[in-house]
DNA sequence: GCGACAG
DNA sequence: ATCTTGTCGC
């Protein structure tokens, strides 16, 4: 895939970070740009990480999956020093990097990303899954599996029911939405990432919950892989 | 000082 | 996110 990134690798302090936010913020449009009928893959994206001698490192891998058989069609991933700590808000700036870099090798373009980590249901609108649409140039929606809690606002929990659903609202505004994606397990958190609708967000991650997992099938897969990945490199990478 | 904190 | 065994429940 052909991939246009720019100025997230430079970004070295709070305040740097802030203001590309807010740039990127400003153009995020949450109008579907592919329409259900059209949708024929779906990528799944997460990374996984450990440390080695104190030095960081992380997989990425993104698993693309057939929307209609649910076979994986093409998966990629990419291994690395990561650099960048974990902040509470500013987790694509931690993730891009490995992400991106894994994109670039994709020979599939995907219809839609899936991210593990939240989208619009961020502080500023922009979780992982939204940053990453501006640079991979395609719809994304955020998946969470925690409540990152945003001005003070609590979410309502959704009826045990596969598929009940609460959005989450606040000053008017519609975040996201928790889901309770199987019975009997605790609810996922969804958001647009960018470039789609929530509702169809929704109906695309339904569609790829299988009873092996509360998460979607593309998300699973990816999650799974950074596991295999990080036991495959960890002895190797030292010395 | 205390609590909160996506991954 | 990650460190970790057994164990309670359907």
């Amino acid at each position: 895939m052909d991939i246009q990134y720019i100025h997230t690798f430079t970004m070295q302090t709070k305040e740097e970070c802030r203001t590309l936010q807010q740039k990127l913020k400003a153009q995020i449009d949450l109008t579907s740009r592919v329409k259900m009928t059209h949708i024929h893959n779906c990528a799944g994206v997460d990374v996984a990480y450990w440390e080695e001698n104190g030095i960081s490192y992380g997989a990425c891998s993104i698993v693309v999956v057939d929307y209609q058989t649910k076979n994986v069609v093409e998966k990629v991933h990419s291994v690395g020093e990561v650099t960048v700590p974990y902040l509470p808000g500013f987790l694509a700036f931690r993730e891009l990097p490995l992400i991106l870099e894994a994109a670039k090798k994709l020979q599939i373009e995907p219809d839609v990303f899936l991210f593990d980590g939240n989208g619009y249901l961020h502080c500023e609108h922009m979780g992982v899954a939204t940053h990453a649409s501006f640079f991979l140039n395609k719809p994304t929606v955020g998946i969470g599996k925690s409540y990152l809690k945003i001005k003070g606002h609590d979410y309502v929990m959704p009826e045990d029911t596969e598929g009940a659903y609460e959005d989450i609202v606040i000053d008017g505004e519609v975040y996201g939405r928790v889901v309770r994606t199987a019975k009997g397990v605790k609810p996922i958190f969804l958001s647009c990432g960018n470039y789609i609708d929530l509702d169809m967000s929704y109906q695309l991650m339904m569609h790829f919950i299988s009873k092996e997992s509360k998460l979607p099938i593309p998300v699973r897969l990816a999650d799974l892989h950074t596991h295999e990945l990080r036991k495959r490199y960890r002895q190797s990478t030292g010395k």
